[in-house]
DNA sequence: ATGTCCATTTTCAATGGA
């Protein structure tokens, strides 16, 4: 199963980069965050006509989250629980593929402007929500992907220059705690799980050249439980996406997982 | 150098969010 996440920011402007995102890389699920595009007005023919289901959750002008899956969802759910959350910010399914069933879970985490600015409590406070969320789920599935826009760098080598982003929104040390009470919920970086090209990122600012001078932090992740890290073959930032004209800031994460041959 | 891109409303210009 080849499984990614991308930001798009909007998928009304960047359809065509998607379809042929998924076309190029055989992509089976993409997990996508930023689409800024209301129900009614989901592309999903768009994907039907090449192969895939579509499963949205969007709202005017900001957010919205969705998965295209070349496998049907057996049981999908949507937002935080208790209503906690107006924002549309996270949408999950599970599938049958050919390695079990397995949850995904798409998000796109606040990003909290500032420290200690309003939205800031909230990242954290929606943070808890979904740590809680995630508890839950690993009780009745052990086969979980956990992926999307984090808004949150975990370590100080997804930043291109710490020391001039240190406590600052995406590396703060609460941030990063956060982060990490996710993984220690039994999850795993799978980035982390290779070898990688030092100062990997996946998300550049559209201002100040940023992309150009490799300005970046690795925002957007995929973390898998214990059960399937075994099975992941491959984790990589296709960095391609970003070259486009009219890109998205940011660019997708892929990962591969398989049995082996015996 | 508060530098760009996107969506929306205030609509060919300004504003908020990232």
């Amino acid at each position: 199963m080849n499984i990614a996440t991308w930001n798009v920011n909007s998928l009304r402007i960047r359809l065509n980069q998607v379809l042929n995102f998924l076309d190029k890389n055989d992509i089976d699920v993409l997990c996508l965050q930023e689409t800024k595009i209301t129900d009614d007005k989901f592309p999903y023919e768009s994907f039907k006509n090449i192969g895939y289901n579509s499963y949205w959750l969007g709202q005017k002008t900001f957010n919205g989250v969705a998965i295209v899956s070349r496998y049907e969802s057996v049981r999908t759910s949507y937002n935080l629980p208790d209503n906690f959350d107006e924002q549309k910010r996270l949408i999950s399914i599970t599938i049958r593929s050919e390695i079990g069933e397995i949850c995904v879970i798409c998000v796109y985490c606040p990003n909290g402007q500032m420290i200690d600015s309003e939205k800031y409590e909230y990242k954290i406070k929606w943070f808890e929500k979904l740590t809680n969320l995630v508890k839950n789920e690993l009780l009745k599935n052990d086969q979980l992907i956990l992926i999307g826009d984090y808004n949150i760098a975990p370590n100080d080598d997804d930043v291109y220059n710490i020391e001039l982003s240190k406590n600052q929104i995406l590396t703060s040390e609460t941030e990063r705690k956060l982060f990490n009470n996710l993984v220690h919920l039994g999850l795993v970086d799978a980035f982390r799980l290779f070898e990688q090209p030092k100062n990997s990122y996946s998300w550049w600012d559209y201002r100040k050249y940023s992309f150009k001078r490799n300005i970046g932090f690795r925002i957007d992740h995929i973390l898998l439980t214990n059960s399937l890290r075994g099975l992941c073959q491959v984790c990589k930032i296709d960095k391609s996406l970003r070259e486009f004209e009219r890109p998205s800031d940011h660019a997708p994460v892929i990962a591969i997982l398989k049995h082996k041959l015996t």
